[in-house]
DNA sequence: GCCGTTTTCGGCCCGACTGTTTTCAGTCG
């Protein structure tokens, strides 16, 4: 874990400590703000503090600067041992348990000695934990329900599992609503969510209330009321949430439920100082009501360009945006073609030919053929001759399809020792060579990578971070090394938002953007679903604030800086 | 604890829902 992270961390903890002990709100906050920034920062906090440049960090003041040198001078933190003292170990992790807050935790804790989740269950059956002030017996059977939840872990899905369901229940809901739309973090397209927002207009709010906690999806109706509703669904345990409001509010509503929170909040905040107040209801000046019904109306009032979603984390957009420099995003337009699609010769699904229709009906220029190398057996990966026949058909269904530049690539794997599965001979003849790991996970994987880059054939790393292949006891690798050495080498690196999870995730997006590493989306498609899985990867990259230049898919195919192109000469 | 085009004090986003209460506290997003 670097730094960043570490220090970030220390701060939440803090936090959940002085809030759990009943301190000043406003100061907790602090403490939650300076997490967050820290973890999403792009730069290294090291260094930002050997520069000086600490209290620069927006959210870090001179008393958090001074506690991120002490931890980076000493490792340790003297606010952090004084803010935890007296509370048990482990019993600000019930924190995580939804329902149960920091007050009730604290009641429990010195009225019934509750010190670990064995200790509040206990409290809980025995009707102790009812019998205290302003509980009750529902209280405390919505904090029992919590706990299944979180013994459950209801952790965070990956954006293209969370989208079909999505749909789902719009397509349900339809035909009693007016408009109705994804809000949250899934418009944001981060590459997981944790919930589901979906806001709706129509006229009878009531029916459409009714209709979505009835669903046959629906497992469990957490809360109902007139203009909003959450429920967990059967697919992953997932909470979709529901707000059905007018239509004049519409824009300030999508707006106000795609946050995220942290850019709302600096919204109000930039609307308190202009004597504005913003709500999901619209942009209110005293009682007038300024704006509200789209969204651009709401940035506007506020004297800032409309900002996609994908942008809104409050990473620097507003600034951005009040000085219109936000960057030209990626478009789906834009694309000129992919590079990561198997075939049926490893385990794709589909035969060239197809592939190559689907692509050139999708209005690509170009499409990548990436199958699997020989060692990986179980994949179908190629041996020479298979390789040989398949380039071989590849050439003909160039010759005989045109409008489409059919490319051979490889998805070559990086053997135990870092060397690659074919011999620099084959790897000459090939259009471009991707290379990854899928196999020897415990082995020094980032060594492994780093050694693969040093072949000048190489001009991908596909799952750069191998999520897709970890979840494997003592898989380990370092990002920030693969991607310092990524920038030194010329090497691109993939972003899979369907298959790597939070593998290249938007963070490492906008560092590898600072770093001026290219990157490729890699539908890594085994079937002609590719349109759908470059959606996905868009949606990340936006959040990164790709612009074209930083995509190899936006370059025409003669034009595409491939390592190998850009270090000949 | 941070922050400043009302800047060194006094603010800090705002509202819905629930449950316990009889006007509001806690939790959530």
């Amino acid at each position: 874990m670097n730094k960043n992270q570490e220090i970030a961390e220390i701060f939440e903890k803090i936090a959940d400590a002085l809030e759990f002990k009943g301190e000043n709100l406003f100061r907790v906050n602090a403490y939650r703000k300076a997490a967050r920034v820290l973890s999403e920062l792009p730069e290294d906090i090291e260094e930002l503090w050997k520069n000086g440049k600490l209290e620069e960090i927006p959210g870090i003041g001179k008393g958090m600067a001074e506690k991120i040198e002490e931890y980076l001078k000493t490792g340790k933190m003297k606010k952090y041992e004084e803010a935890i003292s007296g509370i048990p170990d482990g019993l600000l992790e019930l924190l995580n348990i939804p329902n149960l807050g920091p007050k009730t935790l604290s009641l429990a804790y010195k009225k019934l000695n509750v010190k670990n989740l064995d200790d509040l269950k206990r409290v809980i059956e025995d009707g102790s934990l009812a019998k205290l002030s302003r509980m009750g017996e529902k209280k405390v059977e919505n904090i029992k329900k919590g706990i299944q939840l979180y013994e459950e872990g209801t952790s965070r899905i990956p954006l293209g599992i969370a989208l079909p369901i999505v749909e789902e229940i719009i397509n349900s809901l339809k035909n009693l609503t007016e408009k109705i739309a994804p809000a949250g973090s899934l418009r944001r397209m981060k590459e997981t969510v944790g919930d589901i927002d979906i806001l709706a207009t129509g006229k009878d709010h009531k029916k459409i209330i009714e209709k979505f906690t009835s669903l046959p999806m629906v497992k469990d109706v957490l809360a109902k009321g007139e203009t909003k509703a959450s429920v967990i669904v059967k697919q992953h345990n997932l909470q979709v949430d529901l707000r059905v409001i007018d239509k004049g509010c519409y824009g300030a509503a999508l707006q106000y439920f795609t946050g995220s929170k942290a850019h709302n909040i600096k919204l109000r905040g930039m609307a308190k100082e202009k004597g504005l107040k913003i709500s999901e209801y619209g942009v209110f000046k005293g009682d007038k009501k300024i704006a509200g019904e789209t969204e651009e109306e709401v940035y506007e009032v506020l004297g800032l360009k409309w900002i996609p979603p994908e942008l809104r984390e409050d990473r620097g957009e507003v600034e951005a945006a009040l000085k219109d420099e936000l960057p030209v995003l990626v478009k789906k337009e834009d694309i000129k073609g992919d590079f990561h699609v198997h075939s049926k010769y490893s385990d794709g699904v589909d035969d060239i030919r197809k592939i190559a229709e689907f692509a050139k009906k999708l209005g690509y220029h170009y499409i990548g053929i990436c199958d699997h190398s020989k060692t990986s057996k179980i994949a179908g990966g190629l041996d020479e001759d298979a390789l040989k026949r398949r380039n071989e058909e590849i050439d003909r269904i160039n010759e005989e399809i045109k409008g489409i530049k059919v490319l051979k690539g490889m998805e070559v794997d990086i053997l135990q020792d870092g060397s690659l599965d074919y011999p620099d001979k084959i790897l000459e003849e090939l259009d471009f060579v991707i290379a990854a790991i899928h196999q020897g996970f415990k082995k020094n994987v980032t060594e492994r990578i780093k050694k693969a880059m040093e072949n000048p054939f190489v001009d991908i790393i596909a799952h750069p971070t191998g999520r897709l292949l970890s979840g494997r006891e003592g898989y380990e690798v370092r990002i920030e090394e693969i991607m310092e050495y990524a920038a030194e080498m010329g090497v691109a690196l993939e972003i899979n938002a369907y298959f790597d999870r939070l593998d290249l995730n938007d963070i490492n997006v906008l560092k590898a953007k600072k770093m001026g590493i290219k990157l490729a989306i890699g539908t890594d498609a085994h079937n002609v679903g590719m349109l759908r899985y470059m959606d996905l990867g868009i949606g990340v990259a936006r959040r990164g604030w790709l612009e074209k230049e930083n995509l190899l898919n936006t370059y025409e195919w003669e034009d595409v800086p491939l390592r190998r192109r850009r270090t000949k000469k």
